[in-house]
DNA sequence: AATTACATACAGAATAAACTGTACGTACAA
DNA sequence: TTGTACGTACAGTTTATTCTGTATGTAATT
């Protein structure tokens, strides 16, 4: 096997590992594709050249990159004289790690959190009633769900605070540098 | 609105919020929607109530409850006399959270540090040969990248290990009692 | 041993998600 | 102002996932 089909296949096999996995943040194997591509390409990308590169359509290429983009995966850049919309994977993993619990996690919790003081409030206005021995069971036993859960949501956030104000990386170093 | 509804209602709103948050999880809205009624099902539940509850086919609540099992986030029980299966949410959320990191996501960066050695070691074969200025260049640029991702899987790693080892509860307290 | 009650494998149907091609709007170029 | 190059909205198609019903195997019950 000559040098080019070894260099070739060694990247491959890691933007291939690496689409497949990504379906931990959510995206699914052509998105996570799309991002090792860039991310191994040493320079930004048109969405033509990736459309060319992963023989898609052009239009899966704008709504991918646009996922991307939310995810903070992947940034767009200016280079004066280029017209075409150029952009390139961010390559500080750290940060997407910390970035995907600051957003995804934080909105489903802050909507549960809604819910259930929601609820709360609801239980806490049957409870003035008349109710049966099993009625109030009933409802004290939720109550105790949702404080729970409640507790729990407090203890997430301020896991959260503690990534992204980088008190993490007091505790866990983080050694190597970015690669450029 | 009577206080049966209104019990009902305060109940239904949050699982379904959970129903709908948990594919953080990786778990489809039915799935999460069986999770939340085992969890505020004060019983351990059989298959055969489950379809009941939900509406669903028996097939479904069976396959469903393994995935959940597999995630930890549901276990088989005994009840002597009955001849069912009988099962009940685990109620550690933290718990959950935590296994789901030391489950799922190792068992992806294991994955990943499998092929980027791999390729790294293709790579530093390819680097003995003859090369042009370019070729060496672009063998230096992904290896480099390869180091980063091997270095930032190892700050995963250690970061689960954290977590494991319940080190991350002296950091960040737990507050209040699991319900039972 | 025969019967019944149960969980699940499997194939097919229903539903949802991903992907494409065309059409449109916008911005730059002539 | 007209023409050209570009990104993306949208509708329809393809592909993948979820869900169901039937069939099968196993274990408890008679």
């Amino acid at each position: 096997m000559d040098k080019k089909t070894i260099m070739e296949s060694a990247r491959e096999r890691v933007i291939e590992t690496i689409s497949h996995n990504m379906y931990l943040y959510g995206v699914t194997p052509s998105i996570g594709r799309l991002y090792g591509t860039l991310f191994f390409n040493n320079e930004p990308m048109t969405l033509d050249e990736m459309k060319e590169e992963l023989k898609m359509s052009k239009t899966s290429m704008s709504t991918s990159v646009r996922t991307l983009t939310d995810l903070n995966m992947v940034e767009k850049v200016w280079k004066k004289g280029v017209r075409k919309d150029l952009y390139e994977a961010k390559k500080d993993w750290y940060q997407i790690f910390i970035d995907f619990f600051s957003n995804e996690w934080r909105k489903v919790v802050s909507l549960n959190v809604k819910a259930i003081n929601q609820s709360i409030r609801e239980l806490k206005t049957v409870l003035e009633e008349d109710l049966t021995i099993d009625e109030k069971e009933t409802i004290l036993r939720d109550l105790e769900k949702f404080n729970y859960a409640i507790e729990y949501y407090k203890w997430l956030n301020q896991l959260f605070d503690y990534f992204e104000s980088n008190q993490i990386f007091d505790l866990i170093t983080k050694e190597g540098k970015e690669p450029y």
